[in-house]
DNA sequence: GTTTTTGCAAAGAATTTGCAGCTTT
DNA sequence: AAAGCTGCAAATTCTTTGCAAAAAC
């Protein structure tokens, strides 16, 4: 699926502007993985965001892919799917529920609501296929992770 | 968090039966394995269940607990977080949507609804942590794959 | 008894890291 | 020029697989 080009363009100077105000350096590996990742609606792995980016720059390496994917990441100009960096986590749960995902942890916590279990979906999502189970993902940083940033951040500024 | 011991017991059986039903081998690492996710609401990843599961069965192996979680899977008793089984993939979509995730191939589409944005969440959730961003995720079967499926049954049909 | 599953160990993927040289600011 | 990034290759980490022994039906 190809990406209308001025919405493209509309996050590539995003890209910039966010490099600058972080004072993070602009190399043409991480404006060309950047692009790659997104002109495309796909959400790519790394391999293929490194094949993607290889027809433009043959020589960079796989690693400077995942280094820059992390780094996008950490820059908060790309997400992850899913709730977690790493490993599959497995889920018992057969009753409907829904999950919160600790962005910093991975802390998954299942809640529920009748309210959510009733959602209407735009007809939209026929378009792409058959129906199995929804459920709402809510993505945040859970209470532990909170207070422990907080105490981080006291220690960087020195206790004024 | 523990769960309810009556809910716990209640999925027991509803394993039990599973395995009976599809003629399929219950062994006591299955059930162990089976028990320790199935009594935690934390969705653990492979290597949690196989260090829960040493309590008990201090010789399972770490590869047989990966084998039983997959079969898990494809019996439908448990299912994976997040849209795949494998790599890690990337959202550089900043716009808020929704996902379509493909059970079969995972084939990730982003949809939009401006409803769905709107999504009113339960109290419970921020008892649990801040809530930073919320999208539905829809799992189901994609066209393709849909298709491809009732060509493999028919061929198994023998062209009745 | 037969068929399947398990455990072991080794293989295979996916992802990360150390270090010297090159690019960006 | 200084600092930070990249590429290479090697190291880790996570997950899967082949095969003989063991367990379930």
């Amino acid at each position: 699926m190809v990406l209308d080009p001025v919405e493209a363009e509309r996050r590539l100077e995003a890209f910039k502007q966010a490099c600058k105000a972080a004072g993070e350096k602009l190399t043409s590996q991480r404006l060309e993985i950047f692009k790659e990742i997104a002109a495309s609606e796909e959400h790519p792995d790394a391999e293929s965001v490194y094949r993607g980016v290889r027809a433009r720059l043959p020589n960079v390496s796989l690693d400077t892919v995942y280094r820059t994917l992390w780094w996008l990441t950490k820059m908060g100009i790309v997400t992850t799917l899913g709730p977690t960096q790493d490993r599959t986590r497995f889920d018992a749960n057969l009753t409907r529920h829904h999950h919160f995902v600790c962005i910093r942890c991975g802390l998954t916590r299942d809640f529920y609501s009748e309210e959510l279990d009733r959602l209407v979906l735009p007809e939209s999502v026929a378009a792409i296929g058959s129906i199995e189970r929804t459920q709402v993902e809510v993505k945040g940083i859970c209470h532990a992770c909170a207070r422990k940033e907080q105490a981080d951040s006291r220690n960087l500024d020195g206790g004024s």
